[in-house]
RNA sequence: GGGCGUAUAGCUCAGCUGGUAGAGCGUUUCAUUGACAUUGAAAAGGUCUCAGGUUCGAGUCCUGAUACGCCCACCA
C-alpha cells in the first residue's frame, strides 16, 4: 500500500471495476428478501448539490442489504423537471437574444430535449463520484416511450374512474412563465400594499385591487351584520369610472364584518374568496386580467394597461372624482408569487384538468393508519396525514411544451352542440374519430402534464417500464423511499395516492426523511450567502468517502444536518488512520503470507487482551447491526469510528506493538480479523477506501469486498 | 389563524423503549522514529432553557412558560 492515503488515485478506479463487474445489477433468485430503492430523480441537467450527496443513506442501505445476500436494486432515473428546465431553458435563449416564441412546438421540443442531452452527463458522473451503486442499466427517464404509455394509462384509468375532469376554474397564472401551476408551487410572500377604501354607493368599501373593480358583479356582506343586511337581495347604483354601475348586495358567511368596513366587492373572475362567493350566488364572471397580465376590453379605457400601471391610473382616476374615502398606506397581507421568478401570480379563469383528490388521498391516509406504510421519524406520519387532509383538487396541466403532452382531443364540432361531451381521452392513441358525433375536426390539447403527475408514478413506472418484466413484480411495493422531507407533500404523498390508485398497494413500505444540510453555524446555504459547498470539490479535496461520512455522523433522521469543511477533514483524517491501521499490518510481509485465518478454536492459545478485542468487536458487529436494522445509520457509523480509532488504533494496537513485531502469528490473526471485519462494517459508509484496502489484504474471502457477506457473530 | 419542530460542553450536534452526561471540531500541557503530525497521552469545559408533576430514580415521560426555527392558510 502507498505510504500516503490518497483517494483520488484508487476511487474512480474502484468504481469502474464494480461497475463493469456487474455488481449493482440484482442478481434474481427464489427464496431470497428483495431489497429496493428508488432513487429520487434528480433533474437530468444541472450539477449535484448536497441535497443529492444525502443520497449516501440510500447506498448505505443498498449496500447493507446487497452484502447481507439480498436481491437489490437501486432504481436510478432523471427527471425532465418540465417547467424548471423550460424555464432553464428560456434562460439559455435569451442570453443568444432569442425566446421560445422564435420556436415551433416540435422544434421548441427538440431544442430542449438535445439541451438536455448534452448537459446530463454531468449529474450521471457526479453520482459515480460520490460511489453511489445504482443499477445503471436500468437507468430511466420520464420521457422515454415506455414511461409515457404508463403515465397515459394511469390519465385514463382516472379519467374512466371519474377522477379527472376538465373545468373551468381560477388558476395560479403566471403572465411572464405563461403557465398555470398547482397549489404547491404557489409561493406566499408577505407585503405591504395601500389598502384602498372605495365608495359603492351606499357603502364604502376596502380593497388592495381596484384595477380589478371592473370585474365586480356583486358586492357581499355578513348576513348577520346588522349595518347591512337589510340590503341583501337589493341592488346598488352609483357611477364607477366608466358610467354607471349596477350591482346585486348578497350575504354571505365568508365575509368578515371585522375586517375594513365589512363589505367586500366581489370579482369572481380575480380571486379565489370571490370565485367561490360567485359560485354559491350564481354571480357572473368578467375578466378584467388577460393572461397577458394587461387590462382587457371589460376595462374600458384602461384596457391594454399592465395590471401595476392600471392599478395607478385607476387610483389616480378616482381621487380626482372623489371616489375614494381614505387610504391605509401600510396594509400587511401576503400575496402569492411565481416560486420560479417571483412575479405576482393573477387568480385567472381558465379551463385545465383537474385530479379530484379526496378518493386518492383518503386511500392514503388510511394506508397510513393502517401502518401499510410508516416513517422515519415517525412524526411526519402526521405531518403525511395533514397534508392528505388539506390538498385541494389538483391542477395538472401546464401550458408549456416540455413535458408528457395530454392524451386529450377537443372535438370541434361536438364543442358547439355538446360541450359536455367535447373532449376525448385516450391512453396515447391517436381517435380518428369523435365517439360522440363521428366527426373528424378533432384537436389535442396542447397543454403538458405536471412533472409531478409523472414523477408521482415513478416507483411503478420504473419498475414497469424496465426491460426485466419480472422487475415490478419481485420489488413492489419498493423497500424505502429516502428523501428529503421538503419534498413529502410534492412528491411522497402523491406517489402514495397515485401509487395506491393505480396498483392497489402503496409505493413503498418506509418512508426515511433526511433534513436540510446546512453549514458550520446551522445556517441554510445560498449562493448570495456565499456559504454554499460544493460536494465534487469536496471529493476532489478530501475524497468521497470522508464527505459521505461526514453527512451521515451525528446526523438523526429529519434534523437538518450542519457541514463544514472541517467535519469533512476530520472524517478523511479518520480514512487516513483505517488506511494506516492497514500498514502497519502490512509491515509483516513475509509472515503473514502464512498466517493462520481466526476462528473460534484459536481462542484457547490467545492471550487476554486478544480475547477481550474479539469481544469487543462482536459486541460493535452486533450494535452495528442492530443499528442498520433500524434506520439509525448515524448511530452505526459512530459505533464503528469509535472501535476503530479508539479501541483497535489507540489502544490494541499501540499495546501489542512489541508483539507484531516479534512476529506473534496469534495477534497478528486476531489483528487481520478485526481489520478485514472493520473493513465489511464501514464498507456502505465509506466504499472506496474499503474496497481498496480489501484488495490488499491476505484474506479468506476472494470476491470482492461490495458483495462479501455481512458479519455476523 | 392552523400544524410541526428545536432548546444538552466555546461551536455544530448525537443521546432508542427513564437508571449517576457523549461525539466531531476547537482550547491547554506533554510525548513521539514498526503505521499515521491527517499522530499519541493527559486535561479544562455542562445546575442537559425555566417552573411544576409522575417515579425509588428524568436530559429522557406529562403539564405549563419563555425563546428560536420551519411548513401551511382564498380575510378583501
Amino acid at each position: 500500500m502507498d505510504k500516503a492515503y490518497t483517494p483520488k488515485s484508487f476511487e474512480e478506479t474502484t468504481y469502474t471495476s464494480w461497475e463493469k463487474a456487474g455488481y449493482f445489477t440484482p442478481k434474481k433468485e427464489n427464496g431470497k428478501e428483495p431489497f429496493c430503492v428508488i432513487l429520487p430523480l434528480p433533474n437530468a441537467n444541472g450539477d449535484l448539490h448536497l441535497g443529492h450527496a444525502m443520497f449516501t443513506i440510500e447506498d448505505i442501505m443498498i449496500r447493507y442489504h446487497r452484502m447481507k445476500g439480498d436481491v437489490t436494486l437501486w432504481q436510478p432515473g432523471f427527471d425532465h423537471a418540465g417547467f424548471e428546465t423550460q424555464f432553464v431553458f428560456e434562460k439559455f435563449l435569451a442570453k443568444q437574444g432569442k425566446s421560445r416564441f422564435d420556436y415551433t412546438r416540435d422544434d421548441l421540443y427538440k431544442a430542449i430535449w438535445d439541451f438536455t442531452q448534452a448537459n446530463r452527463g454531468t449529474m450521471e458522473s457526479q453520482l459515480r463520484r460520490m460511489g453511489f451503486s445504482l443499477d445503471w442499466q436500468r437507468l430511466r427517464f420520464p420521457l422515454d416511450p415506455e414511461v409515457i404509455a404508463i403515465v397515459y394509462k394511469t390519465f385514463k384509468k382516472m379519467h374512466d374512474e371519474g377522477l379527472i375532469y376538465r373545468g373551468e376554474r381560477l388558476v395560479n397564472y403566471c403572465t411572464k412563465c405563461g403557465t398555470s401551476f398547482s397549489d404547491l408551487e404557489v409561493k406566499h410572500v408577505e407585503q405591504i400594499d395601500p389598502l384602498y377604501y372605495i365608495k359603492y354607493g351606499p357603502f364604502v368599501l376596502a380593497t388592495v385591487r381596484p384595477e380589478t373593480k371592473f370585474g365586480d358583479t356583486a358586492v357581499a356582506v355578513h348576513p348577520e351584520d346588522k349595518r347591512y343586511n337589510s340590503w341583501i337581495g337589493k341592488e346598488i347604483e352609483f357611477e364607477g369610472l366608466n358610467g354607471p354601475v349596477q350591482l346585486q348586495v348578497v350575504g354571505d358567511e365568508v365575509v368578515d364584518p371585522a375586517f375594513g368596513t365589512g363589505v367586500v366587492k366581489v370579482t369572481p373572475a380575480h380571486d379565489m374568496t370571490d370565485y367561490e362567493i360567485g359560485k354559491r350566488h350564481n354571480l357572473p364572471s368578467l375578466q378584467v386580467i388577460g393572461f397577458d397580465g394587461k387590462l382587457t376590453a371589460v376595462a374600458g379605457p384602461y384596457a391594454g394597461l399592465r395590471v401595476k400601471a392600471a392599478r395607478a391610473k385607476v387610483v389616480e382616476d378616482m381621487k380626482a372624482r372623489g371616489m375614494i374615502d381614505h387610504v391605509d398606506e401600510a396594509y400587511v397581507h401576503t400575496v402569492g408569487t411565481c416560486y420560479k421568478c417571483g412575479t405576482v401570480l393573477e387568480p385567472l379563469p381558465m379551463s385545465q384538468w383537474f385530479v379530484k383528490i379526496r378518493p386518492l388521498a383518503d386511500r392514503a391516509i388510511a394506508a397510513i393508519e393502517k401502518k401499510d406504510v410508516s416513517f422515519v421519524p415517525q412524526r411526519f406520519e402526521k405531518t403525511a396525514a395533514q397534508w392528505l387532509t388539506d390538498f385541494h383538487d389538483w391542477n395538472i396541466s401546464r401550458q408549456i411544451v416540455w413535458g408528457i403532452r395530454i392524451p386529450a382531443w377537443h372535438c370541434q364540432s361536438c364543442a358547439k352542440n355538446n360541450p359536455e361531451k367535447s373532449w376525448i381521452i385516450t391512453d396515447g392513441s391517436t381517435p380518428t374519430s369523435c365517439p360522440t358525433c363521428k366527426g373528424v375536426d378533432l384537436v389535442q390539447d396542447t397543454d403538458t402534464f405536471d412533472t409531478w403527475f409523472s414523477s408521482s408514478q415513478w416507483p411503478f413506472a420504473t419498475l414497469q417500464a424496465n426491460s426485466d418484466k419480472t422487475d415490478f413484480e419481485t420489488f413492489y411495493p419498493t423497500s424505502v423511499m429516502e428523501t428529503g422531507y421538503d419534498i413529502l407533500p410534492w412528491w411522497v404523498c402523491r406517489m402514495l395516492m397515485v401509487g395506491l390508485f393505480v396498483t392497489g398497494k402503496v409505493p413503498f413500505k418506509k418512508v426515511y426523511l433526511h433534513g436540510l444540510v446546512r453549514d458550520a453555524k446551522g445556517q441554510k446555504m445560498s449562493k448570495s450567502k456565499g456559504n454554499v459547498v460544493n460536494p465534487i470539490k469536496m471529493v476532489d479535496l478530501y475524497g468521497a468517502d470522508a464527505l459521505r461520512m461526514a453527512l451521515v455522523f451525528g446526523a438523526a433522521a429529519g434534523n437538518d444536518i450542519s457541514l463544514s469543511e472541517d467535519k469533512i477533514r476530520g472524517m478523511r483524517n479518520f480514512a487516513n488512520k483505517l488506511w494506516n491501521i492497514a500498514r502497519l499490518f502490512l509491515m509483516n510481509t513475509e509472515l503473514i503470507k502464512e498466517l493462520p485465518f481466526y476462528d473460534k478454536t484459536m481462542d484457547k492459545d490467545l492471550v487476554q487482551s486478544d480475547i477481550e478485542m474479539i469481544k469487543k468487536l462482536e459486541t460493535t458487529v452486533k450494535m452495528t447491526t442492530k443499528y442498520m436494522d433500524t434506520y439509525r445509520y448515524s448511530d452505526a457509523a459512530q459505533t464503528v469510528y469509535d472501535f476503530t480509532w479508539h479501541a483497535l488504533a489507540d489502544e490494541y494496537l499501540e499495546q501489542n506493538k512489541e508483539r507484531f513485531k516479534q512476529g506473534d502469528a496469534n495477534a497478528l490473526s486476531v489483528y487481520r480479523h478485526i481489520l478485514l471485519t472493520l473493513l465489511q462494517l464501514l464498507h456502505p459508509f465509506m466504499p472506496f477506501i474499503t474496497e481498496h484496502m480489501w484488495g490488499q489484504l491476505p484474506r479468506k474471502q476472494y470476491e470482492p469486498l461490495i458483495i462479501s457477506s455481512w458479519p455476523t457473530v
